[in-house]
DNA sequence: CTGTCGTACTATGTCTGTCGTAGTAAATAT
DNA sequence: ATATTTACTACGACAGACATAGTACGACAG
């Protein structure tokens, strides 16, 4: 069985954590398990390539971080939320997936 | 206009270059010219990463390397041709673009 | 009460692919 | 005669992903 390659999803790594607390904010570990799930264990995103894009994309504004003790325990957490300006960059690699999607699609075989 | 970055595409510059030569064996200038009018003009790929691609993928057995000189003029060109094993690659790759748009759309709006 | 597992990270160094820059050289167009 | 196109090669820099390791706290089993 095919297994996705990180060289592959690499573009997206950054999309698919800002989707993520486009609602609410959210934690590395949890945003790691849902990743895992939404992708149903197709992709399994490594710890230090999510904490790193975390702290890349708090250098370009697209995430703020904050820290939260958990509900339960009283256990502190980092907290990252999006920004405005981050917002629009998910918008931006949104538009700019439907138009690599059409761009490698007509090197792909069988489609 | 958004534009096609290369950190998005970076997954497939080996599978378009091994798409161009399915049929018939081709030369670096030759695909460069042909993944920009494929693409629209929405993807150039540079000099250098075309070349070290075609060296790391004869290096790991998917394209064979031969001179030639073009039909007009005596010109020495370095013509590529894929393997078995190439093919095979991209086989492969195909399989996996088709897991990872499913596996991306869940992440992407407006969808 | 001890050790393992799950949670929630940080630090550090390596590797790979892309890219910027530069240079070579022959053929073709102006 | 000169500029542009064709067809590359060499070299060093850089960014993102990754392997590995380590910290620390809570829950839960034996």
């Amino acid at each position: 069985m095919t297994e996705i390659s990180s060289d592959v999803i690499r573009g997206y790594n950054d999309t698919m954590i800002l989707f993520l607390i486009l609602e609410a904010p959210s934690y590395g570990y949890e945003i790691s398990k849902q990743i895992k799930n939404l992708s149903e264990n197709k992709y399994v995103i490594k710890e230090t390539t999510l904490y790193s894009a975390f702290s890349r994309m708090e250098k370009n504004g697209y995430v703020e971080s904050f820290s939260q003790e958990a509900e339960n325990s009283g256990k502190k957490r980092t907290y990252y939320r999006i920004t405005d300006s981050g917002k629009n960059y998910y918008k931006e690699k949104c538009e700019e997936w439907a138009l690599t999607k059409e761009v490698v699609e007509r090197f792909i075989k069988g489609h």
